[in-house]
This record gives C-alpha cells, sequence and structure tokens, in this order.
RNA sequence: GUGGGCGUAGCUCAGGUGGUUAGAGCGUCAGGUUGUGGCCCUGAAGGCCGGGGGUUCAAGUCCCCUCGCUCACCCCA
C-alpha cells in the first residue's frame, strides 16, 4: 500500500482520461470563443467575502467553503464557484459592456464525495454582464446546449424556469414558506429542518413522503410581475425558434441565492442517477452590486466536467482517444541513432517515440507496436555499419524498405505530411 | 453531516462452516534457432489480504475501532 494518497475527493486524472479532460475544455473553448467570448482566469484563492454572496442559506456558503485565514491575517476562501469570481473580477477592472466571459478550471467544496461529486471539481462556464436583453439568456443557453450536442450527448434535458423580479421571489417565498408550515406535520424531518433556513429549497426534496405536499404548493408562475412573464416568454420564444427543446419546471430552484428571473438545467440521460444535473446555472442580476460595482445584469451557466463526462459514457459517446506517435525508433546499438532521429523528426513535427535501456530487438519491436506508431525505423548494427535504416510498415503487411541514414527524416517526414493530407490518421 | 454496501497483486476478481509456502485472468518483464511487433507457448517479478487492536493453539476468514471507496439522503456541477 502506497504511503500517500490523494485526500478524500481529490483525485489524480491520468492519461488516457487526461486527454479527454483536455479536449473537453479545447471543444468548449472553441465553441465559445467563436461566440464573442473570451477566457477570464480568477484566481482559485479570493477574499471570503466575494463567496459569501452566495447565499447565507446555501451549505456551500456555510460549510463547504475550503477558508483559512493566510499569513497575512487575511481570510481567504478557495473558490466555490467562479460566477462571483468572474463579477469581483469585472467590479475590479471594468471592461466594456456587454462583457462576454467564459472560464474552465477547478472549484472546491469540502462535501462528502460520491460518484460524480468530488472535492475538487472542475467546470466549465460562461458569463454575460451588462445585458438584460432575454437574448442574452437565450444565447448562453442555445451555447450550452449545443455544446452538449459537439460532444455527441443525444440525451439531455433542459429545464427551465423563472424565479420573477426579486420582489416577486420574496412574496413567492414567503407564500410557500406560509403553506409548508401549514402542512407542517407531513413534511419528513429533512425538510421541516430545510423549511427553516430556505423554504424554496423544500421544493427540490426527493423524499417520496414530501411529493404529495410539494405538488399542492403554489407556483411561481403566478408570482411574475408583468415584466418578468414578458421576459421569460421571450427566452421561451427564443428556444422555440431555435429548435431548442425545453421543460418548464416551476419547482426548479437553484441552489445559490443570487438568481433571479431565468433559471435552468441541463440533465442528464441517466434517471436513477442522484448526480445527474450535467450543469445549469441563471440570471444574477444583483451579484455585480452585491459585490459593490454598479447594478449589473447577468447571465450565465457552469457545466461539471465531470457529469458530463458521466453521460457521455452512459451515451457511449466522446471516448479517451490515445495521441499515437507516426513513427517508433528502434536501434540495437546504443541508442544515438535513435536520440537524434527523434529529435530531427519532433523538429519536422512529425510525433515520434522511442525505447531506451538498450533492449532487444523483439522487445523494441513490441513497445513499437504497443505505441500504435504507423511506422518502424529499424537501425541495428549492420544498419548502422552501412549508415542505413530500415522502415518497416507496422500496421498493414509489414513491409519493410531500405533507406540510408542521411534521408531517414526526409522520407518520414514526406510520409508523414501525405498521410496526413489524406486523412487517414 | 446521517445511513447501507464494500476494501485480497498495477487492474478485474477467486479464496464454504478460521488450519500449514494466499490463487486466477489481464497487464509488466524475460525467453521460445540465426537481429523484427500483433496470435500462441514457457517462465519470472509483483501482496505487512486498507490500517490498528482483540478472541484463538491458529485469522484474509470472527469481534471492535479507524481510514478509504461506493450508493442513498443531504447538497449541488
Amino acid at each position: 500500500m502506497p504511503q500517500f494518497a490523494t485526500s478524500p475527493g481529490m483525485r489524480d486524472i491520468l492519461p488516457p482520461e487526461s486527454a479527454r479532460w483536455r479536449q473537453f475544455v479545447a471543444t468548449f473553448a472553441s465553441l465559445v470563443t467563436d461566440a464573442g467570448y473570451g477566457q477570464v482566469i480568477p484566481p482559485l484563492l479570493e477574499d471570503i467575502g466575494v463567496f459569501s454572496r452566495l447565499g447565507e442559506a446555501t451549505d456551500v456558503v456555510t460549510k463547504e467553503m475550503y477558508d483559512f485565514t493566510d499569513k497575512g491575517g487575511r481570510h481567504v476562501a478557495l473558490r466555490p464557484e467562479q460566477t462571483a469570481s468572474v463579477c469581483r473580477a469585472f467590479v475590479e477592472h471594468r471592461p466594456a459592456l456587454p462583457f462576454k466571459a467564459w472560464y474552465a478550471g477547478s472549484n472546491f467544496r469540502y462535501e462528502k464525495p460520491q460518484r460524480g461529486r468530488y472535492r475538487q471539481f472542475d467546470q466549465v462556464g460562461v458569463e454575460v454582464l451588462g445585458s438584460d436583453d432575454a437574448h442574452v439568456d437565450v444565447e448562453v443557453i442555445a451555447l450550452a446546449w449545443d455544446f452538449f450536442a459537439s460532444l455527441g450527448l443525444q440525451r439531455v434535458e433542459l429545464v427551465i424556469n423563472s424565479l420573477g423580479e426579486p420582489a416577486d421571489r420574496a412574496t413567492y417565498t414567503s407564500s410557500v414558506d406560509q403553506y409548508l408550515r401549514s402542512r407542517f406535520d407531513e413534511l419528513t424531518a429533512e425538510s421541516r429542518l430545510t423549511l427553516e433556513r430556505n423554504p424554496l429549497r423544500v421544493l427540490d426534496s426527493k423524499r417520496p413522503p414530501d411529493a404529495d405536499v410539494i405538488a399542492g404548493a403554489p407556483n411561481i408562475a403566478d408570482y411574475w410581475s408583468p415584466e418578468a412573464r414578458t421576459h421569460f416568454e421571450r427566452v421561451c420564444d427564443g428556444l422555440t425558434t431555435l429548435h431548442i427543446p425545453f421543460v418548464i419546471d416551476s419547482r426548479l430552484v437553484r441552489g445559490l441565492d443570487y438568481y433571479r428571473r431565468t433559471t435552468f438545467e441541463f440533465r442528464g440521460g441517466t434517471l436513477d442517477s442522484a448526480q445527474n444535473a450535467l450543469g445549469g446555472g441563471g440570471r444574477y442580476d444583483g451579484l455585480v452590486e452585491d459585490l459593490g460595482g454598479p447594478a449589473t445584469p447577468g447571465v450565465g451557466f457552469a457545466l461539471g466536467l465531470d457529469r458530463t463526462l458521466l453521460a457521455c459514457d452512459d451515451e457511449g459517446v466522446f471516448g479517451a482517444q490515445a495521441h499515437e506517435p507516426f513513427a517508433f525508433v528502434i536501434d540495437t546499438t546504443d541508442g544515438t541513432h535513435a536520440m537524434a532521429i527523434t529529435t530531427a523528426l519532433r523538429r519536422f513535427g512529425v510525433p515520434a517515440d522511442r525505447a531506451f535501456d538498450g533492449r532487444s530487438m523483439k522487445s523494441q519491436m513490441k513497445v513499437a507496436d504497443r505505441s500504435g506508431a504507423a511506422l518502424a525505423i529499424i537501425i541495428g548494427s549492420d544498419e548502422a555499419e552501412r549508415s542505413q535504416a530500415l522502415l518497416r510498415d507496422l500496421r498493414s503487411g509489414g513491409e519493410q524498405v531500405v533507406v540510408s541514414l542521411s534521408d531517414v527524416v526526409a522520407t518520414v517526414a514526406t510520409r508523414f505530411e501525405s498521410q496526413m493530407n489524406t486523412g487517414a490518421q
């Protein structure tokens, strides 16, 4: 047993999974960059005040934060999410409006680990600050939707709702509170506790005994102000125009307190998983102001890398791909030729690899085969004496030709290019 | 944080009612005529049986504690 292992909820991402992560972020980056979003890379650590606005009644803030006092006496925290950081950065630097930002990176939450739920977890997301046009909501949702599609996911469900204007949300919250108290005895013990802290969250309970009570709860739609209703309808119309299917769930109450008006969530195809929320987001028109900036509307979403990848596994799409070298150099002399040739090939942009430790011909051939290389460049003592090398095709029949050592790099580079051109790779 | 399940080689797992040098497959490494991979064959390396305590003549097997993983609740991505 190793003396050290990763801390709970933290893990190593190794090949080939790590390549999949990289490709995941690359796919996302290219999609949102093309849509006019610029990357923001906020620090991992912020003043704790940046995050306390996320909600007094949320576990994320009250008990899951990795916070501590640094050597300078500052009370800081590892970011539990990035929306607040992006807003803080906006307030600090005041970029031009609308500010369209995307991000990717790790967040930290001290939770009990589970599948699809880690203490260090990665998200990708976008935020748009400075416009409350419902079409921004639509754009943001459409980007997430298209991203899932570009991964190959087919069974993602979009659920949306509107929490109304702050005032709507407040009156709605108090009538839900009133209603739940009237049926207090029928609620599960857990829900009774939740009710004390955040009545809306009771609506999210997945415990069967609560279902009945929740079904009879007041509907947010009845509390929308005309403005909120109009805004929401414009969002729905936009999605319809773009042929993005959605389900309106009046009980969709997202976890963070800052949401106003539009909220949405993406759910994966596996219904049996408690972690089927791939990502979500919404409007947070008050956040920037809370962080000391001017009143600035904002919308955005964040997607969980792990959960989305889990959904990909379920649907059998976006699998990990190994990156294979084009050429593998086998040198049974002292390895100097292998050293020189792999380096030269790499400088020409040809992926190349070799074996070390002076292994036998057979052994090096095995390694070459396993590497997935298309071509073996073989230099044994005979070839070395004649200043030659053998080029052996590893993919098909194994045809072998003799090349002069001085021509090896150019010959292989040419082969590589013609293969790239035919798209065989 | 609460509750259930699990924890044996790098990986996936066997190891009835406790009994002598803990096994398999895959993987790794080395061989299988003269320097050439994939298939096949042979061999080797590799385990404080998660950790600690206890019961017993004897524990991978039983009991307690602890750590970790996992599932559900919770929370949320």
